[in-house]
DNA sequence: TTGATTTGTTAATCTACCTGAATGCACAGG
DNA sequence: CCTGTGCATTCAGGTAGATTAACAAATCAA
């Protein structure tokens, strides 16, 4: 990440925004989608559906950069709402970070295995939300994330997992009685 | 497209291979997983779980590329099946076609948005999965693949939507019971 | 501190979808 | 031509997980 480092000063401290718990960064229907790189904290992006019901794409702890790509690349109004589950430093990029002018072939191909590794860890979430049980995508969940859990609420975990609070809390009760 | 093709010779006969219908140009657990440029015809890409029961996580007609990116990336046993659906003319490509030498910087900059543009499909596939009925999926699918369905049997429509061949004829009585 | 809101748990129903089986159709091979 | 094999449809029964609700514990606001 180094070279990355460099170019966008991830490291200054001027282009840093400080976020409360709670602070939204992007709403769903908002155009021009920023792209957030996570100095500091833990952020998450989310749908809500019809019914009012949100559903969490991915949480983003320190290191991580988070967008809702999709909106990005296609330049549709924001279908993700982007928020703060912690305090976190945050840097926002107006431009895309992965096709600035000023990169050189090394860090273009840095970039691309970026995206490949992240494609990677998608491609594992639909198969596993195609073929495994609630229970399963739970296990490897906390095999994946080991750090996450102590951070966010269960509710989160459930979102994120594609199923409701109380079925996982019935999934942790059958776990823990196992054992 | 078109440099990619030059600098892979895609428009060359000599390094296409030909694959009849049902052929496997990739199974599950094998290493060192390649990458395939569909010249002609449809592929498909597919992971078999347990209970022997097939997901399909991707459809390949002409000028797609298909790979299992997962095991690709970090260098695993492949988790994806890649077979033919229909008689098909298919570029196998042993390394991987985005961080080539040859490329320059243009080159990148293309491979990079390929990947966003890839990314932002599992992106909203995600959401889809976690959040819409069966029956929104399947109309979303029609939407954004409006030539597939003609060319593959319904049962793989349906294990691509996540969903039994029995509930995806259920919902199609369903719709046209309501036209 | 106190009241209010959020959180996790448990239990009773409900429903979307699965499983398994039977049927009719299309097509491929002998 | 028959006969098998795969595909789509329909139905009866079963199940994972949703929904609704009630409650206790934790957290937050005042």
């Amino acid at each position: 990440m180094k070279n990355i480092n460099e170019i966008l000063n991830l490291d200054s401290e001027e282009n840093t925004s400080h976020f409360n718990k709670g602070d939204i960064l992007q709403r769903a229907g908002e155009i021009g989608s920023n792209t957030f790189f996570v100095k500091k904290g833990l952020l998450r992006s989310y749908t809500i559906d019809d019914k009012g019901k949100e559903h969490i794409f991915m949480f983003a702890p320190e290191s991580w950069v988070i967008a809702d790509i999709e909106s990005h690349e296609f330049n549709q109004p924001a279908k993700l709402f982007i928020d703060c589950i912690e305090e976190s430093d945050v840097i926002i990029m107006d431009k895309s970070l992965l096709t600035k002018s000023e990169l050189n072939i090394t860090q273009l191909k840095n970039n691309v295995n970026l995206l490949s590794r992240r494609l990677a860890v998608l491609q594992s979430r639909v198969i596993m939300l195609m073929s495994a049980s609630a229970k399963d995508r739970y296990e490897s969940f906390l095999e994946t994330y080991p750090n996450i859990p102590s951070r966010v609420p269960q509710r989160m975990i459930a979102s994120y997992l594609g199923i409701t609070p109380q079925a996982l809390s019935t999934i942790r009760g059958e776990i823990t009685r196992k054992n």
